[in-house]
DNA sequence: ATGGTTATGTTATCATATAACACTTTAAGG
DNA sequence: CCTTAAAGTGTTATATGATAACATAACCAT
């Protein structure tokens, strides 16, 4: 398991690059990401205190780490990082997963379940559901709302009778940034 | 683990209720699944034929498991099912997850995330992407092809000069039959 | 027949998530 | 303040989902 991984692994499947200060997606020089990070903590502040439920250090903590990156970041890996940005010895899974259900509950993060990870949410004040677009190659993703699509899934609802409760939109591909990589490297790639 | 988790569990999170002859979705007695099954497993036989690939009879006898009701099925429920439908002592996890593969490569059947489990695709010569409606109480899961919501994603994604390789869109809730059960149980409800 | 390819079996292990119970912190009421 | 119930966190064990690595078997084209 290493920080490599993301960019080596055809599937994606686990461990996605996440800034270890300087492993970090391809955005993460496109902007200040330290303010990314600083907005999405306030917000999360006075959301918690409106909704009179605590943000507490830990939580606090994991939402800090969830940021560190817009790529998706597993709760084993949120685990480690956990440990080595506290003085703890130790994080069990329970201490990390209600972090996250709190999170989640509060609408602060979601989980994106083609990965089994988390990324914040950009949007949380907004009613959920958006679609989240997933870079394959670099963990970049991007929450998109869109009234066409939601207004698509509810008329499908409705045509069935079907009640929504929850959904999920997951939309894997690459995104812009890799494409344009890829194009301008193609050159050389032709030389091996 | 029993048969009847779908129904207790609020978050529907594993072992569905699976057709074993009697534990069946609502619309089991709606239409004739048997019908439902065959088809699926004929088609089966002709995609697989066409694209040149061996349905073979552990992939195919996996196929028909799966379709053993509208429910996804996780699979080490599968591995269970395997066992006692043949003569074999023990199935392996890497047996099952093989012919899983096999079987999503070739879009026979639909891996759904959000639940860890699977389920039989509707439209397998069609292209892939469509929206699974699944209801928690039942597990009754519906694919439903919307050039709407289609074409709202592709949109979205040419906005940002993503490339789409894969989605998952799974819309979770309460089917027709469920919502219908509920409103006539209500007064029953009431007496408590 | 024979050898390469594809499929399956087998064992071990990794990865993700939760149950159960103990202990600590917080905030509210007396 | 002090008590105390509730909420949060720690800890251990275990459930659940998925893959790695290598051995064996079936298939198929010469
Ligand atoms: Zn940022
Ligand atoms: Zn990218
Ligand atoms: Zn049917
Ligand atoms: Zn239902």
């Amino acid at each position: 398991m290493n920080e490599s991984d993301s960019a080596n692994n055809p599937r994606f499947s686990r461990s996605v690059s996440v800034g270890r200060a300087e492993s970090v997606s391809p955005m993460a020089s496109a902007h200040d990401h330290t303010a990314c990070i600083e907005r999405a903590l306030k917000e999360a502040d006075l959301l918690c205190a409106n909704a009179d439920v605590r943000l507490t250090e830990l939580r606090r903590k994991v939402l800090e780490l969830i940021w560190q990156s817009h790529a998706p970041l597993g709760a084993y890996r949120l685990m480690e990082m956990l440990e080595q940005a506290s003085d703890r010895k130790r994080v069990a899974p329970p201490t990390v997963y209600r972090a996250l259900d709190f999170l989640i509950e509060q609408k602060l993060i979601h989980k994106v379940h083609s990965l089994n990870a988390f990324i914040g949410c950009t949007r949380p004040r907004q009613p959920h559901g958006d679609a989240l677009f997933i870079c394959r190659e670099c963990g970049f993703t991007e929450e998109v709302a869109s009234k066409p699509i939601q207004q698509a899934i509810n008329l499908s609802a409705s045509q069935q009778r079907f009640e929504v409760e929850d959904q999920f939109m997951e939309i894997i591909g690459r995104c812009a940034a890799c494409r344009a990589k890829q194009k301008s490297g193609a050159s050389q790639e032709e030389l091996l």
